[in-house]
DNA sequence: GCGGTGAGCTTGTCTATACAAGCGAGTGCG
DNA sequence: CGCACTCGCTTGTATAGACAAGCTCACCGC
């Protein structure tokens, strides 16, 4: 039981706690199922109790795991958190949450910016602006309605786009390296449209989202975000 | 150096990172002053070094302390508050616009936890709790209802407060400075209770914004605040 | 059947010891 | 003077052993 780490190797606790989030994250080990106990692990692995121990306790204060003294580990119970206010991609959320993710195209092209959208992006009325309509869906159930107007400058290629395979938010990111972002966020009650395509009741609550980024000064996307308030939260948490 | 600990006294590991942190909160040690190295500690506290170790990495990762190795433990620069949904007081924010603030407190009493509220504050179910019900009015229209617990450990005097001329939020964070957040949103419709408290209509969409926080480790307070969707929104602007 | 009880598991903590790795000051050599 | 090296301090990690505290379940007595 000596292993003397003398390699380069990351540390034995943060070994573990890879090992075990790897399994956490596959889905080998469902939510709420119970976790090896630390003496089983201490064998199985190799490491020692105190070892093992701190691993286990690092992500229960991470939050991947639950402990209770007497009884046992376990995966903690799905997050349907989403996402922290940082900016992050749907897609990776849902499959992060171990979903099926799709989404469906309703609208891609170029417009004449008017005098809103214009305003919103800093261009003049009336000069090209890229336009995209999506609704994105977790399990086959649609989450979100995305309509984003794009400024052309930032990221020309836009609409050649297969976003099919990549969501508007990572190309976005690639184009167009964030550099700063605002949000406004409000609850709404749905246009009768939104309602239809997100196949919600027109009378229930939504959480809007509209979100404007720039990247070094120029301004890239403005995007409304539309969730159905019954299947969607905002989740953030931040030291200081 | 034996510290068999029978008694109901806090963890040891604990007692250290009061004691740590109650320093560094008082202001003895300013940002940036270097803290007693874990032996030095180990022989002042009267604890084992592993025991001054775990207690250290904690507040590092807490984000109270900066450690290098070879070179020592240090007070951590205060960081600036993330801008993102950053938190401020109500009362301010009316004030700012220009308009006239003021409350109508409807609840203010110490109650028996129940399991909800004790688990978002880490407390034991039946434990005393803290709580009120406030409504909080712009130019006398009603924009937000507080609901909020409060965990007594962090702020003993709470309960005897004048909220008329000190807002909760402006009370907390000067009790129990902020270390910690978490936000959840959604969208709802508001319950009938709500909707009266408002003067709203229960069919109107509201924005719930959920708020856990923390100082040093500690849970300070849990508030379900409700805001009519068509009079409030949320702003949070950041750069990367 | 029902209730209490204890054995055996679990997590939670603490200690003493050990070695690795990194920083910095001082020392000595060229 | 300048450079390299070493020594003493720091943090970082790992281990074995110990005990405390809490949960579960099988067993026993009624």
């Amino acid at each position: 039981m000596t292993a003397s780490q003398s390699d380069s190797s990351p540390p034995a606790y943060q070994q573990v706690k890879d090992h075990i989030l790897d399994r956490v994250l596959k889905g080998d080990w469902p939510e709420g199922a119970r976790v090896p106990s630390e003496n089983e692990l201490t064998r199985t692995l190799g490491f020692s109790r105190m070892t093992v121990n701190r691993a286990l306790r690092e992500l229960t204060a991470e939050g991947w795991l639950t402990r209770t003294q007497g009884a046992g580990t376990f995966v903690a119970e799905s997050r349907p958190q989403s996402a922290v206010l940082d900016i992050r991609n749907i897609a990776d959320e849902i499959r992060e949450r171990g979903h099926e993710y799709s989404s469906e195209i309703y609208q891609l092209r170029a417009e004449t910016a008017g005098s809103v959208e214009a305003g919103l992006l800093g261009l003049e009325e009336g000069t090209e602006i890229f336009h995209s309509l999506i609704v994105h869906y977790e399990n086959g159930q649609p989450v979100q309605l995305e309509d984003r107007f794009v400024n052309p400058a930032a990221a020309p290629d836009y609409l050649s786009q297969n976003f099919r395979s990549i969501t508007p938010y990572e190309y976005l990111m690639k184009a167009a390296p964030l550099s700063e972002a605002e949000h406004v966020i409000q609850a709404i009650q749905p246009e009768p449209e939104t309602a239809r395509l997100l196949s919600i009741n027109p009378q229930a609550p939504c959480l809007l989202l509209k979100r404007r980024t720039w990247s070094g000064g120029k301004s890239v996307t403005y995007a409304r975000l539309v969730h159905p308030g019954d299947r969607f939260q905002l989740w953030g948490r931040f030291s200081s």
